[in-house]
DNA sequence: TGTAATCCCTACTAAGTTGATAGGATTAAT
DNA sequence: ATTAATCCTATCAACTTAGTAGGGATTACA
């Protein structure tokens, strides 16, 4: 299941990408055209600033812009950041990772093959989609 | 990512599945070889057995087996009964649908869009996919 | 210089899910 | 009968999720 938190992050982002790149957004007006609550909302924006998608700026007419056009933000970084890994067993991820406890070889574990053709095909749609196509914005 | 639940019982049915239809299999067999907890294994077999995917027989010398042919076991059906919906989001789901309550209209959703494609590969995978795949028995 | 607007940060919490464990009831073979 | 299985219900600790609360720091602007 896709936690909130990730689907929150996607609405806002395409809203910024949709707002043009001039002046930054603010939290409060994402917060009440997504219908999502604006502290939680906070979190995820910090987080997606933290993890370099997001620029922000302080004080009086502040607010979040996107570090890079919507075209090469690549939904392999933004999933990443939100949802955590791609894959479905750590076993399988390339970027995170880890050996399984009851696994003694991982080369015949028939479950290892199967999520890899699963985390195959979800990264190719991951890597073929950029904020632009979610937000239908050109470039 | 994949919860204990789903990874026990893809290994448990490959396990099944490699040790030929004559006599039924035993919980404990399993578990002992598969390094899974007795108690959690009995039951994810028994969501199996209502499922209708295993049978089982009672009593001594009973125990679980196959109700299909391993080539006739479609990952689609496991995973929906371990796992439950294949779908990241409920408004996506096949099986499972459910209005989101932030989204005024789905076919103008962002994430909507992008969430069909992650399924429709996933699916791909999965009905392409049977146990026979898994376990490398024949049929 | 003051004030309002805005992001930033930490801490807390209720509710739900996961991954078990415990104890026994039921059924069938010998 | 005894033994070996599945079947069933209940319980539980740990973790995660989806927030909420409260304020601190920074900036624009009058």
């Amino acid at each position: 299941m896709l936690s909130k938190k990730t689907k929150y992050g996607l609405k806002a982002l395409t809203f910024i990408a949709r707002s043009g790149d001039d002046v930054p957004v603010q939290v409060s007006a994402i917060a009440k055209s997504e219908q999502i609550p604006q502290k939680f909302l906070e979190s995820i924006l910090l987080t997606l600033r933290k993890a370099g998608i997001l620029g922000s700026k302080k004080g009086k007419h502040g607010g979040y812009y996107l570090r890079s056009e919507p075209s090469e933000i690549k939904m392999t970084d933004v999933m990443r950041v939100l949802e955590g890994p791609i894959a479905m067993v750590p076993c399988v991820s390339l970027n995170y990772y880890e050996k399984c406890d009851d696994c003694p070889d991982e080369h015949k574990c028939s479950v290892h093959k199967l999520m890899i053709q699963v985390r195959d095909n979800t990264l190719k749609v991951f890597r073929n989609t950029t904020l632009a196509d979610l937000s239908g914005v050109s470039n």
